[in-house]
DNA sequence: GATGAATGAGGATTCATTCAT
DNA sequence: GATGAATGAATCCTCATTCAT
């Protein structure tokens, strides 16, 4: 495995922000668990700020994308894999949560968090508009959809972050269901 | 107005806290806010944690309901309700994602969020049961269509803080349209 | 001795300044010297330079000026004083020659140096007015010759400090003698 | 040209801590400005302490000395330089004012601070030994003399650096009057 | 209730120096 | 000779918290 140290670093870094947040979290923290000096963390990360960048960078890379034929059966699966990652991605979304509101206050690392939706939007207007062709549906609301779809998601994974109670795959079941079942 | 000390020592928590997030804002701002001694701040309030519980438990009492004999009509003016909050609640909304990070490695703080998002699933539980008794449908759903509600517009609030470019209205105005025609 | 902690903190400051140095003194240095926690000196100070700002202006109280009534007589009285404070205010000049350097890259230090030499150069232009007039001999080159005889004053200063081999005392009288044999 | 690594670093050296004072001035800057890796400057140099000692000695070679048959007439040339490397040699001065501050407290960069200071003392004694066989005058207090014409030199160098308002050629013009009119 | 001085721990960051390549 | 990754100590500064008045 050729890691780089500054993989090992952005590695850490996501883990420990993860697990503690944001200001939880020392730079000895990340360099601690990269096993690399603190000082090094510097070398090769301008700031603390720079680094959380880097390691939100690291999340997206994380976050695949159903593909396929039939766009409603993608778009099941897209509901499907949400569900799954309720529990796979936890870490990231996690991490995500945190960023927020870091990102509020913050124009670098609101940046990067931006990109990150932006991402994950664009992803689900290109559904959403793949859909609607499939049933002849015009496809002009397709950007605030695909907005009020991916805002939905993250707000229901969100919710099911915040409250171990909440039962997240059954809310997702019915955001799916809600979804799909609409008229547009 | 006979408000007291420890209230305005609140309300400056809420408005430093909701400007500059949770670990930008320091006792020493919120006593200056309130035009208080940063001593007295730990009169009223042990720590800034707790302090930070009283400042989201006053956010919530900004958040109003609306209500209305028919069912269907009042969740449409929830909906239009939700896209005025948009400007009007802003630093609620802003103050409540800054908390939602420090949420998830704090329990006391984490109690509270979960309430003020608890309190919104609640309400909007009984206005589902109430539609779903209108349509005469079964109500066995509610509680995840009421997390999967709660959650999507918050998600979109969310995305709407985050992203100035995007607009919030629309994305709320198609998830109205998509939860209100949606077969459940 | 009713001396306030801020004063025992400038007071402080300049005994470890003079005796280190600027870059050589922490805060931590100055706070045990001043016998009070670390973390004091910034409330009082916002920071190191403009504790530094402080010291100097603490430095130029210690600074007297002879006075008296026959002008040529005072001038004399002023080399002698200059002699002697070889040994007394040999604490006020390392610090501000170790200052030069500073203010010559920072301009709040900068500015706090260039008064003490102001109000050095000022009183002996004044004086050398005094010795002109007496003379009658014509004014008009009061400020560079002021000018010269601090700047002169001082430039032995300087060597004297940085070498004990040298003799400070010979070389004030040598200008001394210069200085009020010359023809202006 | 010939330069061979060593002086790159050593002239790069000179700029950066002319340019920006000892305690601002890093390794790295001065391997930067020399072009070279930060790790070969510790090849070269055991410490940044000897760097600086070079650096001195470096700036040593810049100045220059003039020369002549008639004394008088080298002593009028002499202030007349003076006042030209006000300009000329304002790197060097800057150099050797911020290393002043270091020479207090550190004994290696005194030497070099001093060799530098004598130098110029040897050569004004010269000058001066001369003037006064020429004046046929005793030659006794040449070295208290000397000592006072260079400290005179170099204070009115540094209240011109410290201070542009102030007129430094001015000022060494009086003080070129005062020193070769002086009844000594 | 109210003040604000005082504490001391902890954090990000910088940097001279070392060393394997 | 030359590179640049790696180290770890040291610094300034911030801040929640305490306490005498």
């Amino acid at each position: 495995m050729p890691e780089t140290t500054r993989e090992r670093i952005v590695e850490a870094a996501f883990k420990a922000l993860s697990r503690l947040g944001y200001d939880q979290t020392s730079i000895k923290d990340i360099a601690a668990e990269a096993g690399v000096a603190p000082g090094l963390v510097h070398y090769y990360f301008k700031s603390k700020e720079d680094l959380v960048v880097a390691a939100i960078e690291f999340a997206c890379q994380k976050v695949t994308v159903p593909a396929g034929d039939n766009p409603e059966q993608v778009a099941r699966t897209a509901f499907e894999q949400a569900q799954a990652q309720l529990g796979e991605l936890r870490d990231v979304h996690r991490l995500i949560f945190d960023m927020v509101g870091l990102a509020m206050h913050n124009d670098t690392v609101s940046t990067a968090v931006r990109q990150f939706f932006a991402q994950e939007r664009a992803q689900t207007e290109e559904l959403v508009r793949a859909v609607l062709a499939q049933r002849e549906a015009p496809a002009g609301e397709a950007a605030p959809i695909a907005a009020a779809i991916t805002g939905g998601i993250f707000g229901i994974v969100m919710l099911s972050i915040l409250d171990p109670e909440l039962d997240g795959e059954a809310a997702l079941s019915a955001f799916a269901q809600i979804v799909l079942t609409a008229q547009v």
